[in-house]
RNA sequence: GGGCAGUUAGUUCAGUUGGUUAGAACGCUUCCUUGACAUGGAAGAGGUCAGAGGUUCGACUCCUCUACUGCCCACCA
């Protein structure tokens, strides 16, 4: 019946998520065929409220940010989904209609480099394999370790539905992918182009633009000759011009030396009156001894260099503009694993670094290097591998991406999406502004095959564009224009019998993936079941709130409004909440690589889920900077309210009316302290419901946390024991009944934040109510116990139990001033002069003498003194104990005179504010008055200091 | 280069639309193994609210500038 002396969070976490999930209680309560949830039945009723008091009648739906599969659960996600998991089962208890679809994504690029690092091992490559073996070697992980990350979720104890988690690999994800794929194309919203991509030459693949992580890198900024050409002085002497060169060369600035083998140009600013006369002109390209032009552009910046830029067409996104604008040869340098290919000469076969390094010495051997200047420049790496970005030319597919983003604009304008805190939006809109169109092919095996088809015969037939092949990404020597090319491709959902053109069955189909944000940009209605019309999504679309972290608005968040808004004609939710960023105490990012991270999972086993979640929450007003000690104040907490509870149960043992009826309390009945409690009670509930209602989950458990611990633990328990020892049994009964009730709602308002040490406890509570049987099965399940109701607001016991505070905190102070021991049981004095102030002090007669640890109190209207007395003021009355052969009077009076000192400053100060004419003019009414009673108070304060000082 | 945050006690942070003598947690000092809890209780010390101006009767709060820290974005070779 009572609970363990110590809590064990371990046992607790695993029996009852097991039960919760195995009852379906995390499945919407519109599941009816489960037969859960029933509100009306017999066995969800709640007695004291009704359930679904919330207004808001759409359910309340959450998608989970798929976490990766090769992931492991973070802090961050810890973060994340304890937020997550906050609001879905505040909103539950609210008596909404709650959803909450878990998944994974399959992370393409991560996984399948886990997958060929395994195969390394055993000196394999996923060529050795080909694909449909490697695909099947990537699945069979994904079964082994690819759940990792959804175990840890359910430690956190996060309510998800775990019926309908979703994998991005599913069917049904796959087919919304493809009709999400083929309806863009069908609108021209996808085309396939030969552009200048991030390559990364590790991975052997294309990376959106967000997937170049930029880094500052101290690099180098290297000064070459090029041999000016004169007109007629050409091709006979290749070699010679070099020794007599004299001052026939320009020089050129580069932090890429290697790709200038692949040159087709040099430019300069068209205005720049250094070089005009060069504009037209040729030059030589050294160790290629090729023959290119000086043109002019105005991308060039005369300032920066030499003013004089090399154009490499085919490996620089700014050249092979230019190189687009003056229809320059395109000359890809470069194998995909990133070595210089067979146009680069003599140095075919090279890494691209080991190049470099060549290329400088031969340039030094020929003189015609002239110096490297250090240089820090933004150097792209790729976000999985880190290796050094290649931009390169390839052909690849692309979303168009203005169109959809206009869209999204014109959703914000409207005010259908809203951040959370507002500054995200204007990062959020600019990026949507600004927006380039998506790279969405990869040349890897793991993810969505592009669903579409390459007739051979029409290739063959030239009706093609250039590409001879499909695996080798050949140098394509004119650019093509952003128009989506049919030629010879077939974009359709399945795989088509025949080529529509020619009839050909000959048909392969385009061998690159997508990006996998191109299937998690579905997430909000694919998981639901989209592009079927079910049920779910007509129920569950839109969601209601995307909690989530900053790194992700561009990746994720922007792409799923946009495709929400394309695919449903609908925002997929309305409000985004960005949280802070989980960081180490040194203010670090938390990654493995750093090795500063926390395990949530070791913190999990070591304090409780509950302590890691409440931890986090109170501390994730902003960036959260984590070190292990920072989980303490969790824990403890999660002890404190375990032990309270035990202290109540304890305390009710005889009681047989235990109920969480509010209408049980007549407020006449009641005594001060219940009253205090009570109506403290329902303000808070009050402060944590508008603090949810807007994100402030950090402000809703601080104030939480004061309310249980300060107010409840530390004040009314201890005046309750008093109250429960008293020999007038109206005052017993009554005190146990509103330590039960009041200990029952704050583990309502707890469940969100603690849900495993709530219910346990609740279950306790359950056990002993007189009604327990009508309460619902689990507190997961119990309504919510704010209702805009003011029933128990007392202004008159709030004022009495801040007297009482004052005078117990008074006397302790002077206990512990003047040493005294705590069995030393003292006689007091409260001298109060108003009427109703005395009426605190008889009331409280009891209360004071048991937490001052008085033999006896005495209150009166006017002091006398009788003896050495030592005394605490307050406004309203002054609290004496007596100090025979203690008190020191000289010490006392130094006091005395200090404190005066300062009440007369303060007065001073409130003067000055007072006296002010435009002050009493300008000022709210409200203020005035706050301002005059204070005054007062000040002045009371000084007349008792005045007093005392002149008794010494 | 552009943008956005932050700067409050020894440390980590609160501080709601300007209006209590600026708060909490941890740490520190003193005391307490009083039957819920030492993962506890009581009391206390500790701050020119980064700096400089401005608006105002009144500024931690609003505006401007400066300094430092951090983050995001950006094609300057």
């Amino acid at each position: 019946m009572d609970l363990d002396k110590q809590y064990n969070s371990k046992e607790v976490e695993t029996k009852w998520y097991s039960l919760w999930e195995s009852k379906g209680y995390f499945r919407p309560q519109s599941d009816e065929k489960r037969g859960l949830r029933a509100r009306d039945s017999s066995l969800g009723k709640v007695p004291h409220e009704s359930l679904g008091t919330s207004p808001e009648r759409r359910p309340y739906v959450i998608v989970i940010p798929p976490p990766n599969v090769t992931g492991i659960l973070h802090m961050g996600h810890a973060l994340n989904n304890s937020i997550q998991d906050i609001l879905v089962r505040w909103n539950r208890m609210k008596g909404r209609d709650t959803l909450w679809v878990p998944g994974v994504d399959h992370a393409g690029i991560a996984t399948q480099n886990v997958v060929e690092k395994k195969l390394a091992k055993e000196k394999k490559t996923r060529w050795d394999l080909g694909r449909e073996k490697f695909l099947k070697e990537v699945w069979k992980w994904k079964e082994e370790h690819g759940s990792t990350i959804t175990r840890q979720l359910r430690r956190l104890g996060a309510s998800c539905d775990w019926s309908r988690e979703r994998f991005t690999m599913d069917e049904g994800l796959s087919k919304a992918v493809r009709e999400a794929f083929v309806t863009l194309y069908e609108k021209g919203l996808i085309y396939r182009g030969n552009y200048i991509i991030n390559w990364c030459p590790r991975c052997e693949t294309a990376l959106s633009d967000e997937e170049a992580a930029h880094k500052d890198v101290q690099g180098g900024l290297y000064h070459i000759k090029y041999p000016c050409l004169p007109a007629g002085r050409l091709s006979s002497e290749v070699r010679g011009p070099y020794e007599k060169m004299g001052e026939d060369h320009i020089v050129v600035a580069t932090t890429r030396p290697e790709t200038m083998l692949g040159d087709t140009a040099v430019a300069v600013h068209p205005d720049d009156p250094r070089y005009k006369h060069l504009i037209g002109q040729k030059v030589i390209l050294p160790l290629m001894e090729r023959e290119i032009p000086v043109i002019a552009d105005e991308l060039v910046d005369p300032e920066f260099g030499t003013g004089i830029v090399k154009v490499t067409p085919a490996h620089d996104p700014n050249d092979f503009a230019i190189g687009h604008r003056h229809k320059l040869e395109q000359v890809n340098v470069m194998t995909p694993d990133g070595k210089i290919n067979e146009n680069g000469g003599a140095y075919k076969g090279m890494d691209r670094f080991e190049a470099r390094k060549k290329i400088l010495h031969d340039l030094e051997e020929r003189g015609l290097f002239v110096r490297r200047d250090s240089h820090l420049h933004a150097v792209g790496h790729c976000y999985r591998c880190d290796t050094v970005i290649e931009p390169y030319l390839s052909k690849q597919w692309f979303v168009k991406m203005q169109p959809l983003a206009e869209k999204a604009l014109k959703a914000h304008e409207q005010g259908k999406t809203v951040f959370y805190p507002d500054r995200w939006t204007k990062v959020y809109t600019n990026w949507l502004r600004n927006i380039r169109d998506w790279c969405i092919s990869r040349q890897i095996w793991w993810g969505h095959q592009i669903p579409a088809w390459h007739c051979s015969q029409c290739q063959a037939a030239g009706l093609a564009s250039r590409t001879s092949g499909l695996d080798k990404r050949e140098i394509q020597t004119s650019p093509e224009s952003r128009v989506p090319s049919n030629d010879g491709i077939i974009v359709a959902r399945e795989k088509p019998g025949k080529c529509p053109r020619c009839s050909s069955k000959d048909l392969v189909q385009d061998p690159d993936v997508l990006d996998t944000w191109f299937s998690s940009w579905l997430w909000p209605f694919s998981t639901l079941g989209w592009p079927e019309k079910t049920d779910d999504v007509k129920k569950f679309y839109p969601t209601s709130d995307l909690i989530t972290a900053p790194e992700i608005i561009f990746f994720w968040v922007a792409r799923m409004i946009m495709a929400g808004l394309e695919f449903m004609g609908e925002v997929p939710f309305s409000r985004i909440y960005i949280h802070g960023t989980v960081r180490a105490a040194t203010g670090l990012k938390m990654s493995k690589s750093l090795g500063n991270s926390i395990d949530p999972l070791e913190v999990i086993e070591e304090m409780g889920a509950d302590a890691l979640r409440y931890s986090m929450i109170m501390l994730s007003s902003q960036d959260v900077f984590l070190s292990r000690e920072k989980f303490e104040v969790g824990r403890n907490f999660a002890n404190k309210v375990w032990n309270a509870c035990r202290f109540v149960l304890m305390q009710i043992a005889d009681l047989k009316e235990a109920s969480a009826d509010p209408k049980q309390f007549e407020r006449s009945a009641l005594s001060l302290p219940s009253r205090w409690i009570l109506s403290r009670l329902e303000e808070k509930s009050a402060g944590i419901e508008r603090h949810l209602a807007q994100f402030g989950l950090a402000q809703a458990a601080t104030e939480l946390y004061h309310f249980v611990w300060d107010d409840f633990c530390d004040w009314y328990i201890e005046l309750a024991k008093p109250m429960i020892q008293s020999e007038d049994p109206a005052v017993k009964l009554q005190t146990q009944k509103v330590l039960f009730f009041v200990c029952e709602r704050i583990l309502r308002l707890l469940h969100p934040f603690v849900p495993f040490i709530t219910e346990e406890i609740w279950q306790k509570f359950k056990e002993r109510a007189v009604d327990g049987k009508t309460w619902p099965e689990s507190i997961m399940l119990a309504a919510w116990p704010h209702d805009g109701k003011k029933q128990f607001h007392d202004a008159a016991a709030q004022k009495a139990v801040g007297f009482l505070q004052d005078a117990v905190t008074g006397i302790r102070d002077l206990r512990v001033r003047f040493q005294i021991a705590p069995t030393d049981k003292l006689k007091a004095v409260v001298v109060c002069k108003e009427k109703g102030t005395q009426e605190v002090f008889k009331a409280f007669e009891r209360e004071v003498k048991t937490l001052g640890r008085l033999a006896e109190l005495q209150c009166v209207r006017e002091f006398q003194k009788k003896g050495a007395m030592a005394a605490n003021s307050f406004a309203a009355f002054d609290v004496f104990i007596s100090l025979e052969g203690i008190l020191d009077p000289e010490e006392e009076k130094k006091r005395l005179q200090k404190k005066i000192r300062e009440t007369e400053q303060w007065i001073e100060q409130i003067l000055k504010k007072v006296g002010n004419p435009s002050f009493a003019e300008k000022a709210p009414k409200e203020i005035l008055e706050k301002e005059k009673e204070k005054l007062e108070d000040a002045k009371k304060l000084l007349v008792s200091y005045k007093t005392q000082l002149a008794s010494f």
